[in-house]
DNA sequence: ATATGAATGTAATATCATAACACGTCAAGA
DNA sequence: TCTTGACGTGTTATGATATTACATTCATAT
């Protein structure tokens, strides 16, 4: 799906684990965000920008209550469900994505692509990364339909070393 | 892999989603996790035993609190440690899986395979199915090196409707 | 029989998530 | 203009999942 706006993990689908121009890369997003929500009459408060930013920071997955925490210390609400709708929300909007293998959340690098990755989880610097899984997915959908299951929904996490950690310590 | 006790899950991967001898099905499981303890030395006490069991019981995942219930019920201690010492057991044996999606656990259809199934879970019934996952992992490999990560474990998940549960209501 | 390590029991606590309700804002329609 | 209703936020309370730490018991091999 080509696009206008920069798409940072379009451009370089090795994104999380290269290293790049990150405030550049985040405020890409950031723009694409707050045109996607434009667009689809969401609205993009305080909480749920900051919540995004703060997610932004960099490409790792963050649990709901250190969220909360910076929220909190920026003066917004302090108890989970602040947290909690923000992060759904930008799920809802596909500008955040939910890791279950680590109860956490990350912002989305291809904002408003409809895209279902899958997470490469570096187990040494948490960075996630979003890997394109068409093909993984296609795999998927072969097994199921051989055995008379429909899929609406799946999530592919791996959990592993990133090319820098490779490297011996 | 070839083997000589019965292995359910081999004999009918779509096992959880047909409909079968469940008695003997679980029995079957339950006699090879016995033998696959005896070989490798594991113990397979009281505790572990009747938690493979209860996980045996149907092609679902239950919770911890659930079999932890279950066994303070029948005179086992009814502390958290208890069930999840019991299931992390399983799980490292290889006997049980855990679904994170779920935060569950199930017993595993194919006992001492040391496979690494995709996992089909149907969202009106929440029976859970292995799916063979060799051509998925393959594809996931792929994409991961592409990005020069190195996967050491994955998960892969998937949620939908199993075949019965796709005829009308 | 006894020393050893493994397994179990228990208390306490940490971590993740949601339900329910009050309040404020803002825009659409009476 | 007033009102109503939807939505977002704040807060309290609670529920659900998981771990740490330590004491005790048990199995096994000397």
């Amino acid at each position: 799906m080509p696009h206008d706006h920069a798409c940072p993990g379009c451009a370089a689908p090795d994104l999380a684990f290269a290293t790049h121009d990150h405030a550049l890369c985040s405020s890409d997003v950031l723009i694409r965000a707050e045109a996607m929500a434009q667009a689809s009459g969401a609205r993009m408060t305080p909480v749920r920008r900051r919540v995004l930013e703060i997610l932004l920071e960099d490409h790792r997955a963050m649990g709901a209550y250190d969220v909360l925490q910076r929220l909190a210390a920026e003066g917004f609400g302090n108890q989970p469900p602040v947290a909690y709708r923000a992060l759904d929300f930008l799920v809802e909007q596909g500008l955040a994505h939910r890791i279950a293998r680590l109860n956490a959340f990350a912002a989305c690098m291809h904002p408003g692509e409809a895209h279902a990755p899958a997470f490469l989880i570096c187990r040494l610097c948490s960075t996630v990364a979003e890997a394109p899984a068409v093909p993984v997915r296609a795999a998927l959908g072969v097994a199921a339909e051989a055995m008379g299951f429909v899929i609406e929904r799946s999530s592919i996490e791996a959990l592993g070393l990133c090319p820098a950690c490779q490297r011996p310590a």
